[in-house]
DNA sequence: ATCCCGCCATGAAACGTTTCATTATCAAGT
DNA sequence: ACTTGATAATGAAACGTTTCATGGCGGGAT
């Protein structure tokens, strides 16, 4: 037997518009547009009766009619790099409520590293005429993002500047983290160790590379002992592969820490340590990059460079929001310092002897 | 110094509309209009000429304009009840491409579990006049909900029907799902277990633990010997702080398995065995729900019970799309079978002893 | 020569909102 | 009685697009 559905609506009417209040309230137009936008403008008594119609045929402002008026859509837009990365989903959810704050809706879109999924994306939202986009981008400078800038549209780069500097960012020295990261290992007593990560595409790979390096340098270790072992993406099956690779050292070329380009990587390191029945750290230690949740939550709890992805994320949405606003915005590179947070996985002081 | 901005456009300039272009090109706005929607209508000449004022001027659709006279928007919208929780990720990238194919757009929203921020982000999609929504609601028989449906919006449950099933919906058997999970650990040799998982006001839980209790009365274990240990929620801190009950239960009381709600519970609760030495599975064997991608990739991997995210995705994309394009469309219910994925965290076989 | 048809191009109308200059009403002040 | 001012309500215009009925034009068939 079929669910009769009696439903109070036929499939085709179109919904109510401002003008439909208006003659249910037997009102202007303009009237039922006071209700909406400035209520003390109008007597209460007809304000009662506007807003009565307005429940009872169950009116909802068209937004974009709103958008069309105003001349700019109530939205702001986040692109990130990779949708996989609970990373960028923090950095997403500290642009929120900033956005919320300021009244506007916010786009998150993915991007997944390539660079026409980026373009897309972008066109869309200068469709959309968002009111400013926020950007982690597959380059920061490509040529179509100095188009959405020549466009006007303020626009941020997260975890990335561009070249030029010409434009609002949100950046953390991965340089610096690279320096803390690998100055950590050394503290340790590590005499040889791997650097996990790549492409080398990726500016922040580079960067936290180098950093590691130049601690290494100063710390008078020879380049010989930090072993490069390249990724071709920033995935736990990726750091996976590379354990594998890792074991398959000669024992004397072998690292006793591994710094890993991000915390995905670390974690199917560590997985892959584990299962092959080292010990982490005493076997190998383990170092990541971001602090994402999963981080200290995996079994041996991974020391990680943090980085502060919710503030990221918020400040991003105040220079983006100041540059919507202000139309004398100068614009601002906000750089924070990563800060190491150290857990079990690079837990042990190992001896000389190791 | 400061840099001084050649800037090729005054920041005040309005963007350039159909008008402009028609006029640059000589041609009537009527022209411009055919030339994005009907482009074979319209002579190459002409048509270059008109591509030409476009590329020259930096003409860009307004998105509004067009949904204004559409009448609709070119969107869906998936609002997830957990972004912390990497699963409705995943669902809503099964959503994605669906939605790319049809060529619209995706609203990803979070209600974080709360009702009224789901309202909130239901009204302001409502409001954008989107033409589907998909959800994984905070209370599936909610009101708020049939008031959607009245006002003929495509709507589409992911993960939970409502009591009524007068719309689509797109589920995966929780009760089998628990039987499932329970069945595993009994196979295992388990007898005595604790489900780990709450509020019980969230109805998958409430129907995974079902599925486990009959399980467990079907192979004449006594009710006892399943216990219960209720979370605040599903995350990783609830896990760990679950495991520390779990740790103070008198020995002979003392499950030799957990089943918990989902993955998130489940690796707090691994890393809580970890740290205080219980060897997984030996001492105490783990299994999650959901099979998200950190499963995998604990360091002693998860056994879950997996549900095709993806899958849950794509299939609610296409039942909302055939709901807004199909006037004789008929309510569907997708219901998935959840499949145990083994791992190691459910390893051995106990003996009787155990 | 006339008619018809296909091909192009046209421009007015409509979508639903907000704004703003205008008007109506009424009470208070002279 | 007349002005002033405040308070309410009005309705036309504008935002940028798409649609659609209309019309011009040239060529082939009658």
């Amino acid at each position: 037997m079929t669910q009769q559905m009696r439903d109070s609506r036929a499939p085709s009417a179109k919904d109510p518009s401002v003008k439909d209040v208006a003659a249910a309230a037997g009102v202007s137009l303009g009237t039922v547009s006071n209700v909406l936008n400035r209520p003390s403008t109008v007597s209460a008594a007809t304000r009662q009766r506007v807003e009565r119609a307005m429940s009872e045929l169950g009116f909802v402002r068209n937004e974009s009619a709103r958008q069309l008026r105003a001349g700019r859509s109530r939205a702001l837009a986040y692109v990130m790099l990779d949708g996989g990365n609970p990373f960028f989903h923090d950095v997403a959810a500290g642009i929120e409520p900033a956005a919320e704050a300021a009244g506007l809706s916010l786009f998150v879109c993915n991007s997944d590293g390539r660079a026409d999924r980026e373009a897309r994306h972008l066109d869309l939202l200068v469709q959309q005429r968002v009111q400013g986009i926020l950007l982690t981008p597959v380059d920061p400078d490509a040529p179509h993002l100095a188009e959405i800038s020549r466009r006007g549209i303020p626009l941020v780069m997260v975890g990335r500047s561009n070249r030029a500097g010409d434009r609002c960012s949100v950046t953390v020295d991965d340089v610096s983290g690279g320096r803390i990261a690998a100055e950590h290992l050394v503290d340790r007593g590590h005499r040889r160790i791997a650097f996990v990560g790549g492409p080398d595409s990726i500016g922040q790979v580079r960067d936290r590379l180098r950093g590691a390096r130049e601690i290494w340098a100063e710390y008078g270790r020879l380049a010989e002992d930090l072993i490069h072992l390249p990724t071709e993406a920033l995935t736990v099956g990726e750091g996976r592969a590379a354990g594998e690779r890792l074991a398959g050292l000669p024992s004397r070329r072998r690292p006793t820490a591994a710094f890993c380009a991000n915390d995905l990587l670390a974690l199917g390191l560590l997985q892959h340590a584990v299962s092959v029945g080292l010990r982490v750290p005493d076997d190998l230690a383990i170092i990541g990059y971001d602090d994402i949740d999963f981080a200290a939550a995996a079994a041996v709890p991974l020391t990680s460079v943090r980085q502060p992805r919710r503030e990221l994320g918020r400040t991003a949405a105040r220079l983006v929001l100041d540059e919507a606003a202000d139309p004398g915005h100068r614009h601002e590179e906000a750089a924070f310092a990563p800060v190491l947070v150290a857990r079990a996985s690079t837990g042990t002081i190992r001896s000389h002897a190791g």
